[in-house]
DNA sequence: GGAACGATTGCT
DNA sequence: GCAATCGTTCCC
């Protein structure tokens, strides 16, 4: 039965963190499932925040060229060496910070990047950009390492995105990694008009989308 | 200790 | 097309 007072933008199904087990295995399998599912954060004292999410980007380890990790286990990556369903947060072009889940077995450095969220409930600012997501969800640095499965930054059940509805794609900003740059690691909602400006461009000039 | 370089974004 | 801006990584 539904609570009548509930404020019921959402429903509480589908808020049901995912569990350890979704974030431990393969990593293009756990990308692709995280589509539609929600990234929800609700600082101490403040009103949620919810987006669904709509692209994301699979890192495979230390053999990926185009992943942190292919300089080994260093200060920073160590997040991506540790327990799946916790967060990778890291600063790029020394201006925006970016959220990763880490993915597969402890040792085995993979994750996957939010590039891109859909606003669901308390979100202002745009979420169409790895960095515009967390600048919009005030998330930094302090979260690194939070857990997805219970702590204040957490990744829901929502509703995954029918297979028929993913895009596949090249990943974005990722040119030095020579043929890793061009393997088809990202994947994103096709229906979503919430994908980032980037991706959009990328896809008109190498016309790499393809739909599976 | 120093230099090069970004898993991006927004303005020209 | 390109500047902003600073932590990480690597070389001396």
């Amino acid at each position: 039965m539904t609570d009548p007072a509930a404020p019921a933008a959402v429903n509480s199904s589908v808020l049901e963190p995912l569990p350890r087990a979704f974030y431990v295995r393969d990593t293009v399998e756990v990308a692709r499932d995280l589509l539609g599912r929600y990234l929800a954060f609700q600082p101490p004292g403040q009103s949620p925040m919810i987006g669904r999410l709509v692209e994301v980007e699979a890192y495979l380890g230390e053999r990926d060229l185009a992943s942190h990790a292919s300089h080994g286990h260093t200060r920073r990556t160590a997040p991506m060496y540790e327990e799946a369903g916790h967060a990778y947060i890291y600063l790029v072009y020394g201006m925006y910070w970016c959220l990763n889940a880490v993915t597969g077995a402890v040792g085995s450095p993979c994750a996957v990047l939010i590039r891109a969220v859909e606003p669901v409930e308390g979100l202002i600012q745009a979420t169409d950009g790895p960095g515009k997501l967390c600048r919009a969800y005030g998330l930094d640095g302090r979260w690194n390492r939070a857990d997805l499965t219970s702590s204040e930054l957490r990744i829901t059940a929502g509703c995954p995105v029918e297979a028929t509805a993913i895009g596949t794609s090249p990943r974005i900003g990722v040119a030095y990694a020579g043929a890793w740059a061009r393997e088809p690691l990202r994947f994103f909602d096709r229906t979503s008009r919430h994908v980032s400006r980037t991706q959009r461009s990328a896809l008109r000039v190498n016309g790499s989308d393809r739909s599976s």
